[in-house]
DNA sequence: CGTTAATTTGATCATCTTCAACATGAGTGG
DNA sequence: CCACTCATGTTGAAGATGATCAAATTAACG
């Protein structure tokens, strides 16, 4: 029998979250859950053709595009209950997405959004906001990159994941990281190395517990601090 | 007697691109033209509600998202006929646009949006489109910001703006910036003062001769090698 | 286990920033 | 029309941040 939005423990996070349960049962019935899927494998890749829109149902994925010199960037992560492939609206998607773990997500094809935005404007409304938030996000990551120095950039990355780890019902402060440093460092436009060294930076000064890929953040409110502190470079 | 976008140079470039004929009647009733703008003028600020998009009709204008500590990042640069606001969409506009010089738009309010899209499903493919065009270039000003030296993101700028301009029937080798060198830098995340450094590598180079905001290129290739040439930093 | 990938650490170097001074230029009022 | 002013743009010298290169260490996985 198939599960139903209703029984997702992620309703109240995911795109479903501003229907009626009049809306959402017709919602569940365009809802395609896909096969699990292991690390490392793509879900879309860059240039295919616009099928749908996905929210992460279990592990993480990562967002990339590539540039001409065969360097990639990784410009998202996704955690469970949030909402990707929007890039794919201009009838072809600019990203590649790549599960980070052993992941599974729930798609929402491109034909039903456009049958379902017709009968539920609400659904049509929470859409464009979320679009408008990945903008958002983009920007604000924009002004993250060229306005902050390294340390800053580390600190807004993890307060941000813990943030979105708690609101997901995850600790907010033991966090496992899905992704390699490699991939850290490529989201924030700086190597590996300096990651690794943020890291041990942390460490020192008893901001957090670095081993690996589990952090244990100590001290929130001093990397909050950290992040929006004296200005950047 | 209220101009027409059938009547618009920028018809061909602008929204209504994707209409018919039959569609344009409707949709140009729902456009309204406001007056112009002097240089330095909000359009909107951060925090405003969403009131609608616009499409520069004559000038220039730049969005601005502001840090927490105050400075200010460009996010974008919009030429006549493209269209912006789209950051507005989750409620209140997260960007504040300003005008470069004196300029005008059309504004296409909300409410509008609202009662055309349920009428002309074509109109909303192609704010769509747009939206996740804005969404594609914020991500490749992404990698741009963070895989590129200051040379080749200035390279990129002028390329981006030769072919924007040339697109518009402007010329494409002569450009007259309506942005400052703060702006132009900020944009790209640098300095003023290393923006006028490779400005004046450029002259040297004699890739382009500039004079103050006037910027005539002389070798588009060369530019465009810069772009893609060999790798980042 | 053995082999490969991921991470850490160190030393050196380049790019871009910062700070400071100066030049230019557009606009304003006398 | 010119002098004055404020904003914008240019140039120079010094310094810092983060990249790069190289090597060691650890973790992951068949």
């Amino acid at each position: 029998m198939k599960l139903t939005c209703r029984d997702c423990s992620l309703a109240e996070l995911c795109l479903p979250r501003a229907l009626s349960p009049d809306d959402m049962e017709q919602f569940e019935t365009m809802v395609d859950q896909r096969p699990a899927m292991a690390r490392g494998n793509f879900l879309y890749q860059t240039g295919d053709v616009f099928g749908g829109l996905y929210a992460v149902k279990s592990g993480s994925f990562k967002t990339t595009i590539s540039a001409s010199d065969g360097e990639d960037q990784v410009t998202g992560f996704y955690l469970p209950g949030e909402l990707f492939g929007f890039d794919g609206f201009d009838d072809h998607y600019s990203c590649s997405a790549v599960a980070l773990e052993h992941s599974s997500v729930c798609e929402l094809p491109l034909s039903s959004i456009d049958q379902l935005v017709v009968k539920l404007p609400n659904l049509r409304r929470e859409l464009d906001r979320l679009m408008a938030r990945e903008i958002t996000t983009d920007q604000s990551m924009l002004l993250q990159l060229s306005r902050r120095t390294a340390e800053q950039r580390l600190a807004a990355f993890l307060v941000s994941l813990s943030l979105r780890f708690r609101q997901r019902g995850f600790s907010g402060t033991e966090l496992r990281l899905s992704m390699s440093r490699y991939d850290i460092a490529n989201y924030l436009g700086l190597t590996a190395e300096t990651v690794s060294r943020l890291f041990k930076r942390l460490k020192e000064h008893h901001l957090a517990l670095v081993n690996g890929r589990t952090v244990i953040i100590q001290d929130f409110e001093a990397l909050h601090r950290q992040v929006h502190g004296s200005g950047g470079r």
